[in-house]
DNA sequence: TAAAGTCTGTTGAATTTTCAACAAAATAGG
DNA sequence: CCTATTTTGTTGAAAATTCAACAGACTTTA
């Protein structure tokens, strides 16, 4: 726990929170750290949703498989980054994706309840994580209003060009990595892998593009 | 106001607050009644999300327009349901949708700064309205994985199957009213209206469905 | 009630995606 | 360092979507 201090005094989630304080809270949440292999899965579609996760290192992706067995990523969770957290806020008894692996790594989980409910010793660090709580889940409702105009693109193509000038903006240059690989950006656009293939071979010939692996340089 | 008093108590921001309160709370909070018309805007892309909104009467709609002009609807917004909360609360400076009216009612705004901030009064309900809202937040992240769900569907059929059944599913009932036109439902959907048309023809005619304008009933 | 406007279903052609299959390239493991 | 496995790019054919256009049904309003 000691080496990810850097790290969760920096996660938002932990926002506010006097660095001091922030181990004794760590054993008054009841907080755990849990090692993970790569493709390891950390919540189960159907399971109720007690505990949120924080990434601690690696990083995870949230999926889901409908009947026929094809994937949908709904996200990439990076180091800091929560998962969970929604479903835990919002009680359900059901969780409607999985939670996979895509790097080896650790999550620290925290039990909701005790983040919701003023503990006995009456710490005062609830209120505090209740309004971070809220502003994280309000902006990963953002996250999800970039992802719907994304999947809302009708070709292939402007589902990618989409896509990635988001990830430049994001890293604010026009080199940056994405965490798929070929199959996992067209589970995460909605697209066939081969047409995603194709629609960067003809965008690199257009000379728009330069990718090697997962890495990506507008032109 | 008085009139929406009996819609107001059920809402889910104002869970678990009494009812004598609830007048003085609204006061309070600083909250404004505004009618609007069909096809008004009720907030503007870009504009910065101080508020969020209760609808008393009519319905809205979230809309994204890109640069080509296709509009995406992101959602449908009823009667005793907010809209702007997310980037209220995630404090966002230009907010990434619009949301127009699609049947003429009322709105109730809520400055969010009083919902957050203690106030002068120190009124007690504070803590309650915070721990609604990030249930509320929470709970439109499931709606989001939903919507998620049915864009990342390859064909319009499926969209389209997958929508009828979500909505069979939340009306407890295969018969049912959607708050769409055609077009609006193709906009939702991210397909085009003329192929979503003809999709609905071809399962009327294997007899698996029926519809007259927005009323469906699954067979 | 008539006219104007909107919504819906159909059509066929052009475009795009999906699907299956394969070979080259890259990676991982022994 | 070599082999087995995975990933990636390409292809062509089949399937599905989009697009534009139009006519009939339905609404609105004057």
């Amino acid at each position: 726990m000691q080496k990810y201090l850097e790290l969760l005094k920096n996660c938002p989630l932990f926002l506010g929170v006097n660095d001091d304080e922030l181990i004794s809270m760590l054993g008054c949440l009841g907080a755990r750290v849990v090692p993970f292999a790569k493709r390891q899965t950390l919540m189960e579609e159907g399971e109720q949703a007690k505990e949120l996760g924080v990434v601690l290192s690696g990083s995870v992706q949230i999926v889901q498989v409908d009947y026929f067995g094809n994937r949908n990523i709904l996200s990439d969770v990076e180091t800091g980054e929560l998962f969970g957290e929604a479903f835990a806020c919002a009680e359900v008894q059901s969780v409607p994706i999985s939670v996979v692996a895509s790097e080896a790594g650790e999550i620290l989980f925290i039990p909701y309840a005790r983040i919701e409910a003023p503990c006995a010793n009456a710490c005062g660090f609830h209120r505090q994580l209740i309004h971070n709580l809220l502003k994280i889940v309000a902006a990963k409702n953002l996250l999800f209003h970039q992802k719907l105009g994304l999947l809302s693109k009708r070709t292939t193509r402007e589902k990618l060009t989409a896509y990635l000038l988001l990830q430049a903006k994001k890293n604010k240059s026009n080199r940056f990595s994405i965490p798929f690989d070929r199959q996992e950006l067209a589970d995460y656009l909605g697209v066939d892998r081969s047409g995603l293939s194709s629609e960067l071979g003809k965008m690199r010939r257009e000379g728009v593009l330069r990718c090697r692996k997962n890495h990506f340089e507008l032109l």
